[in-house]
DNA sequence: TCAATATATTATCATTGATTAATATGAAAA
DNA sequence: TTTTCATATTAATCAATGATAATATATTGA
């Protein structure tokens, strides 16, 4: 006998509120605290776009990148010596930093000198540097 | 003719130190600017720890669990059916997050309760938070 | 105009990552 | 002790990602 959607359980339960979701079938326990936490969620929209925007610091080559920009305006050849890579990578990587707008460029001449166009940027660098720090202990 | 290592071109350039780098074999422009930064960038363990942080907070399911630890401890299949999502796909995730140190847990009976396990989380979150609303204008 | 050079782009390949279904574990209730 | 239930784990699948090589673009100088 199963616990259809809706149906309440008796008994010494210390759980009152309890139910079954339909939208992934299993059992809530607390569809208070559920209820209470949906309505503090952001919209899917907006917790993507926080996803998006945190897995640009999710590379090691782009952490260099920005972390190398927050020091000094720099061209895209220097970066490959800084890092030791291959232009086109860098490159690649600089196209997704410029398209999320953390980055910008200009150009003089031949050379294109990029540096970070965001405020937030370092902050958020020096706040996970600060994480790392004191997991080290 | 090519500008070998070392050597330097002469001329009206107004770029004076510059050199071929031979670990990425490309003309350095600023080997000046690239010597100061390359001190003061992090040791490549970090620069990776950094990254492996950051990529936590990279996916839109984690994202949502992370804000809901954020305003209450949560068992599982809470979690599942605020996200609408199958228990096993929750379980991945917290269990990354375990690893990682971000998340604890405790046991109370079959139930399982989550939540966050580091003071920087919620820090990291408005941060991102920030950024997206600012974005918007 | 042509050659050199700094950067961008494209295609490809190997790797990683997220979700699902199926199964296992472990605690409590019957 | 057997069943139920909450969660964990495993394996399979499919999509996304990052590096490379090759090629294209654009600017400067001859």
């Amino acid at each position: 006998m199963k616990n259809v959607a809706g149906v309440k359980k008796m008994g010494t339960r210390q759980h009152d509120a309890e139910t079954t979701d339909l939208t992934c079938g299993i059992r809530i326990i607390h569809e208070d605290t559920v209820d209470r936490v949906k309505g503090d969620l952001p919209d899917r929209t907006v917790t993507g776009e926080l996803a998006a925007f945190f897995k640009l610091f999710g590379d090691p080559t782009r952490i260099c990148i920005l972390w190398a920009l927050s020091k000094a305006e720099m061209c895209v050849c220097d970066l490959c010596a800084l890092l030791g890579m291959k232009q086109s990578a860098v490159s690649q990587q600089l196209k997704i930093l410029r398209q999320s707008r953390i980055v910008k460029n200009r150009r003089d001449g031949k050379v294109i000198y990029y540096s970070l166009d965001d405020s937030h940027i370092e902050g958020v660098l020096k706040l996970g540097m600060n994480h790392i720090l004191e997991e080290e202990l």
